[in-house]
DNA sequence: AGCACGCCGACT
DNA sequence: GTCGGCGTGCTC
């Protein structure tokens, strides 16, 4: 933008992107200052209201002033270089749109909020103040307390003068102009400091050091942290590497004595300083490790490679165990060699530090890790060590798909079928495979879908020509797929064999895997110790005041607790109903297998790994390493266990409940039960030894569990499509799930009413599903009522569809009445 | 989503 | 009389 002194400037606009749950965006006056700098892609900072200072997002620059109110200014420029790429903004846009949520929900999970800039009041003395006689008793006491703190916040403030509602004194304050409100803006990201130690300049010279060393004779410590440095630092190249020092943890955190330390810091013989380092020891591996391919393996590779030739997205169906990660290796490899980027994104739980590692030793520092575990500043710095061109290639977790790659080749999405691919508590609903395709459509690059037991959806499309389709069938090196056997419940209970709720089949290989010394997997997808609590006499049940389920009974912390809101409560002793003490536990989960199991087999080390054994940052890891070292003869689990863990020495799976996973009343169930079935099996037997599955079940005749015994993909796959087919259900149409909640029950469901009558109207009754109650019909004391859309892919515009489907939900909010019911819409639910 | 403004109950 | 409850409406 040019400037010309004889023209009437141009004033400019920018309609920035907020982090609120607002569908439009808000314009703001360009400062002529920074007109010339400003880019679509940069965070600004504005006032937003009466008090915030948020970070937004220009998302455009025009010239037309607002013609309804006056545009406040941008109060600063935080980027030159936009932080948003053309690409990104253009992804995020697509994701409100497609998922029906506001850009600024998505921008809330796409940027780390370490690249936000937070503000926060505070307050302070104002030093003119001159007029104490105006303030009232309580004031005084506040003047007193800030007059020994330079500045205080809101919530400082709360705690110095002990009362929740200091709003009225602060505003008394502001108008006497006792003291001064002022918005402290800050950046979040801070970057890791290393203390580092070096020589002082003058005793660089190796004569000097030598000298110093003489010097130092009659104190011994002060010597030999001399000759410590040394070590690190040759003598002879003392002048070039002195500068880099050695970090100070070395000196610490060894056998050296402090005080000789800090005796050396103060006579100036040493003397410390600080580096800026990178939060992931971005260690080059000594030797980078060369993948060498199966001639399975490598065939695959070429197949896919030529499908990519003519399609752009490629589903690899390997079976468990046939090695689909040296394939993506290969594939990533050529695509880096070529110069483009590429993405890898796994399922939270499957990114483990064995895989990591095996890929740092193949890509080495080329390679970006995103997880989310990481903390805030670590997010912030694999994002720009992309945008540095540092990292090439990312593996991530589903989030991945927003950092601000814009050179993609290769896009791959491991375990495409995995549901946790998929967000649903707070908007934006994205599916990260689907979003992952865009953005690998949008960029030119090739998607590599990859699993064992794809999704029916993807499978679909493979089916009709608009994937490419590469399948693997061998396991990789002398493996076999495991013999899998269904256990027959109700014959065992009625020979009275259960041991607990073990049957004797499986209790019998236990002991004898035991005795092998061989690796035991139980899969029970509950976790514990039993779902309720019973009361024999007056057969109450321990339920959650704020939801309609029960409450979990937890053992190992002794404690009910909800698994909807998290309600916890102590564990009654006697009924508190009838106050009977005759309380029993209804059905199991993981931690009453795991204590069963200890019970039964006193000698036999159990772990259970279940979200409640996994919630710090390395739980999850050391349960892994553990049981991968051997450290562990038994592992009781939840699906958490299911997905992608290799371990050799696992001969032996037990699945508990299989049928509760099939008949669960979802059109989904027995796609998600074929798939976690066949998953867990496929943890069994990695090596030369054939594993043994056993799936316990009442009914050993059920079709889809045969499926699975014979590993019947095509099978399960055939049945399962035409029922989707008759019922209306994806690949053939798409669901758009519409909840409706609010406290009183008779509100949501007239509201959902109101609704579904209004949607009907238009899409007809085929298109248009209840409403009724939601499966769980009470969540934190809400009430849930869902409506759920079927949308033909062929006949329907379905964009149309949903932005009818917004005016009417907009129009629900104009009634009086319905005006407080929350409505969540969640577009591809799974 | 925040956050302020505004209109009605139980307390100095 | 006021403090303080949360309904409702706006934010460039």
């Amino acid at each position: 933008m040019t400037e010309d002194i004889f023209s009437t400037e141009t004033t400019y606009f920018a309609d920035v992107i907020l982090p609120v749950p607002i569908p439009r965006m808000f314009t703001y006056r360009v400062p002529r200052h920074f007109a010339a700098d400003i880019k679509i892609g940069a965070r600004v900072i504005v006032q937003f209201g009466r008090n915030r200072v948020v970070t937004a997002v220009v998302g455009k620059i025009h010239t037309k002033p607002p013609e309804k109110y006056q545009a406040k200014y941008i109060l600063e420029l935080l980027d030159i270089d936009p932080l948003i790429t053309p690409a990104q903004l253009w992804l995020f846009e697509w994701i409100a749109e497609y998922y029906m949520c506001c850009i600024g929900e998505v921008m809330n999970v796409a940027v780390p909020s370490g690249l936000k800039v937070s503000s926060q009041s505070r307050m302070q003395l104002n030093p003119d103040f001159d007029h104490p006689e105006l303030l009232e008793e309580k004031e005084v006491e506040f003047i007193e307390i800030l007059k020994t703190h330079t500045s205080l916040t809101y919530d400082d403030a709360i705690k110095f003068v002990g009362e929740k509602n200091i709003n009225p004194m602060i505003k008394s304050l502001i108008g006497k102009h006792a003291i001064i409100m002022y918005e402290e803006v800050k950046e979040k990201y801070k970057p890791k400091i290393a203390k580092k130690i070096r020589l002082k300049r003058g005793y660089e010279g190796s004569e000097e050091v030598f000298n110093l060393i003489d010097s130092l004779t009659k104190s011994p410590k002060q010597q030999s942290i001399i000759l410590e440095y040394l070590k690190h630092i040759p003598v002879n190249e003392l002048a070039e590497k002195n500068t880099h020092g050695v970090d100070k943890t070395l000196f610490t955190q060894g056998e050296t004595s402090d005080s000789a330390l800090s005796t050396l810091l103060d006579k100036g013989i040493l003397e410390q300083f600080e580096v800026i380092v990178s939060r992931f020891g971005d260690d080059v591996p000594d030797e980078p490790l060369k993948i060498l391919l199966t001639d399975a393996q490598q065939a695959a590779s070429d197949e896919v490679l030529q499908k990519f030739t003519e399609k752009d997205i490629v589903l690899l169906h390997g079976i468990t165990g046939s090695g689909k990660t040296e394939i993506y290796i290969d594939l990533i490899q050529k695509v880096l060699e070529g110069g483009s980027q590429v993405l890898y994104l796994l399922p939270e739980i499957a990114l483990t530090t064995q895989i990591v590692v095996r890929l740092k030793r193949v890509f080495g520092d080329k390679m970006g890790v995103y997880h989310s575990k990481f903390s805030d500043n670590e997010r912030v710095e694999v994002w720009r060590g992309i945008v540095e061109g540092r990292y090439q290639f990312v593996v991530g977790v589903r989030s991945a798909i927003f950092l601000p790659m814009d050179n993609l080749g290769l896009v791959i999405i491991d375990e495409e079928h995995e549901t946790s691919y998929k967000q649903f508590d707070p908007a934006p609903r994205y599916h990260a495979r689907d979003v992952g395709i865009m953005l690998g459509l949008k960029q030119g690059a090739k998607i590599l879908l990859g699993s064992a037991t794809p999704s029916i959806e993807s499978y679909y499309q493979a089916q009709t020509g608009r994937y490419g389709l590469v399948t693997l069938n061998k396991r990789y090196g002398e493996a076999q797929l495991p013999d899998i056997v269904l256990v027959d419940l109700k014959a065992e209970r009625k020979a009275k064999t259960m041991k607990n709720d073990f049957s004797s089949v499986l209790y019998n290989r236990i002991q004898q895997n035991l005795a092998n010394k061989e690796q035991t997997i139980i899969f029970q997808n509950r976790r514990g110790y039993s779902p309720y609590l019973n009361c024999q006499e007056c057969n109450w049940v321990s339920e959650c005041q704020q939801c309609a389920v029960s409450l979990t009974y937890h053992m190992h912390s002794t404690e009910l607790r909800c698994h909807y809101c998290g309600h916890k409560e102590e564990i009654p002793k006697a009924c508190p109903v009838c106050g009977s003490g005759k309380l029993r536990t209804i059905g199991f989960g993981t931690e009453k297998l795991e204590e069963d199991l200890k019970a039964m087999f006193d000698t036999a080390r159990v772990i259970r790994m279940d979200l409640d054994t996994t919630r710090t940052k390395n739980a999850y890891q050391n349960i892994i390493t553990e049981f991968e070292q051997g450290g562990t003869d038994i592992l009781v689990g939840t699906q958490m266990i299911s997905k992608g863990l290799d371990f050799d020495q696992v001969s032996l799976v037990g699945i508990f409940d299989a049928d509760r996973m099939i008949h669960f009343p979802d059109f989904r169930a027995s796609e998600r039960a074929f798939q976690m079935l066949t998953q867990v099996s496929g943890r069994a037997g990695r090596r030369a030894k054939k594993g043994l599955v056993l799936i316990q079940t009442n009914d050993t005749q059920q079709s889809l569990l045969q499926k699975v015994v014979i590993n019947d993909y095509q099978g399960y796959y055939t049945h399962e499509i035409s029922e989707r087919d008759s019922y209306f259900y994806p690949p053939f149409t798409r669901i758009i799930s519409v909840t409706l909640k609010h406290e009183e029950q008779e509100k949501a469901e007239k509201a959902a009413h109101w609704l579904a009558e209004k949607l009907l109207e238009k899409l007809g009754k085929a298109r248009v599903l209840g409403p009724e109650k939601s499966l769980i019909e009470r969540i934190r004391n809400k009430y849930l009522f869902d409506i759920i859309l079927k949308l033909e892919k062929d006949k329907l515009n379905i964009k149309a569809a949903k932005s009818f489907l917004r005016e009417m939900i907009d129009a629900l909010h104009q009634e009086k009445e319905h005006k407080e019911v929350d409505v969540v819409v969640d577009v591809d639910a799974v």
